[in-house]
DNA sequence: TTGTGCGTCATACTTTCGCATGATTTTGCC
DNA sequence: GGCAAAATCATGCGAAAGTATGACGCACAA
């Protein structure tokens, strides 16, 4: 998270050095400073945007956490027993059975029938990635199949 | 979305145009071009952040909202009554579908995860034939893969 | 009897998955 | 600072899934 704004601040700097750099030449036209800002404006803008997006879609994962956890509670507690509001409940069965948190999260895009590059678009990951994680979880669960996959975490309480 | 992208050129329309009329100002003062690119470095840095989180909040917006559908969903269904073989009610949706009972079946074998080739063994049909009506039921619920036509049976109530 | 819906099957093709393997990078912790 | 776990990514390959299209038989109603 830090590297990327270490990079936004290197790119910036090579760029105001590229600027001052060939200040000279477009003093000659004048008319060039017009071009000159705009291709600095979308330069920057395209890094804005990068930064951003990578800078800001962690805490987006965090909160869609924070709600899933809280709607874990709403279904436990509304459905098997009253006296079971456990929310370490699906904590603990990820740890026994090795399952990440990350692993854990690609699961509950995968039940909800998303695609592996949906969820790589989603979590901002590559494909490849996703199907690693999948790999691994699947392994975990003994399933060899995503739909198996999904049925077995509901069966462990894993997923709702 | 898009009404964030249309803001975004508005703004850069705005500031080009400034650009412009400020030009001749930093014509005098030739050195300060650098400063000049900088300042509009850091503006559009900025509002490439801004276009960034504004660009991705939606997503996670929606994806809460799917959240809580289903959560209604699972109380409504497992307060009431835990004894509910209700075969009219997700006949009727069934039906409004189009989905026809074989094709209802197949899905439940989908669901617990079953592979086409599997599926096929247990029905006594052919492979080709699991996939045909994969294919239809699929149609029928807008779903594109195994995964999704499950998550969408399941939220109607199609399947348990 | 003829049409229509349903179930069955096939062939050919494209796309997606899943697996194995190895590698690099983060990250949290001691 | 370095270690270990976790996360990331790539590549290649075979298997599975999905699409498109056409065809056949059967039951049931118009």
């Amino acid at each position: 998270m830090r590297k990327q704004v270490l990079i936004f601040g290197l790119v910036g700097g090579v760029l105001v050095t590229l600027l001052q750099w060939t200040e000279f030449r477009f003093v000659v036209l004048e008319h060039s400073i017009a071009i000159y800002g705009v291709l600095i404006a979308i330069l920057f803008a395209g890094a804005g945007i990068w930064l951003g997006t990578r800078l800001l879609a962690p805490r987006e994962r965090i909160r869609e956490r924070v709600v899933h956890r809280v709607v874990d509670r709403i279904v436990e507690v509304a459905v098997p027993a009253p006296t079971t509001p456990n929310l370490t409940a699906d904590d603990t069965v990820r740890k026994r059975l090795g399952i990440t948190p990350r692993e854990l999260e690609i699961l509950e895009l995968v039940a909800r029938g998303l695609s592996n590059r949906e969820i790589g678009e989603t979590l901002f990951v590559s494909e490849n990635t996703v199907k690693t994680h999948c790999s691994r979880a699947f392994d975990k669960l003994g399933a060899r199949r995503r739909t198996e996959a999904v049925q077995r975490s509901k069966e462990l309480g894993l997923l709702p």
